[in-house]
DNA sequence: ACAAAAAAAGTATTAGAGTACTTAATAGTA
DNA sequence: TACTATTAAGTACTCTAATACTTTTTTTGT
């Protein structure tokens, strides 16, 4: 199935990580962190990395080891982890090809500047601190599948 | 420069390639289209062989052959070609990983669901014919080129 | 010091889009 | 009727980005 918005996984995997650290106050492994969301625990590795290079996170090596936040969830908007991760996006969708385009105007419409425009809208207000876990999923249940 | 929505060269090539044949009465080649609209020949072709299977166009082989539109452009949407080429989309963006995601709702909100459907609305409504050349193309201009 | 755990870094695989090349069909011409 | 040029159709290759896997390094508890 082909997706309409490009979301990688690796960005969704950042925001997942990012909420699901933010709602804990102690660190949390990969390993858990794979386990309670189903993403690959390689993958994820990866994109934690990432995110530590980028000081979002901070981790520590070794038994005990993990990662905790070390930014305000309220401060980190969907849409910089997305950028983050995907890189910069432009809304050009002429494919530079022409230089005489024989067409008026984009033949899209304005469909997709509307579009692109609320998207990034919606994702620059939006933070990590919106993202609620599951009102029947509680601290105290985390914790309990983290020491399985 | 990544693109918010995915709409692949191949689509973009199928859509404009009907919206230039559909202004003409006469066949015109994959050269031809090549050259007014910018995009490469071998891809091109690739996507005109995909129109002529499914019936939008018929082609004609050997010298004088090309592709003359054998649908009325009134009746084929941008929506029909999109999905064509790149595929039925979904708009379920959790990534089918987790069977117990922690989360409550969406993480990213309402917004996927909404541009969604605004885009599907709109390129339903719009068709081949509502895509006009620029003024100052003349059919005239078209075919002078043509014959370069 | 040693062993186990965990992150970090590096490597490999895969899938899809786009490109290049080859084959088959057609029309004009002599 | 055969020859040649032209054009679409078909096939095979390449390149890149995303994801998956492996190895190395660091750390901690005994």
């Amino acid at each position: 199935m082909n997706k309409l918005i490009n979301i990688s996984e690796a960005s969704s995997i950042a925001i997942h990580s990012l909420s699901l650290i933010a709602k804990l106050d102690q660190s949390i492994n990969a390993t858990q962190i794979a386990n309670l969301t189903g993403f690959s625990k390689n993958h994820l590795s990866k994109i934690l990395q990432l995110l530590v290079k980028h000081d979002y996170l901070k981790s520590s090596r070794g038994p005990k080891g993990g990662f905790v936040l070390i930014k305000d969830p309220k401060e980190i908007s969907l849409l910089e982890i997305y950028e983050l991760i995907e890189g910069a996006h432009s809304d050009n969708y002429c494919f530079d090809h022409s230089p005489v385009c024989p067409f008026q105007d984009c033949i899209y419409g304005d469909i997709i500047q509307d579009i692109s425009m609320r998207f990034i809208d919606a994702f620059k207000k939006r933070t990590i601190a919106d993202i609620k876990l599951k009102q029947n999923i509680s601290y105290q249940s985390i914790l309990e599948k983290l020491n399985r």
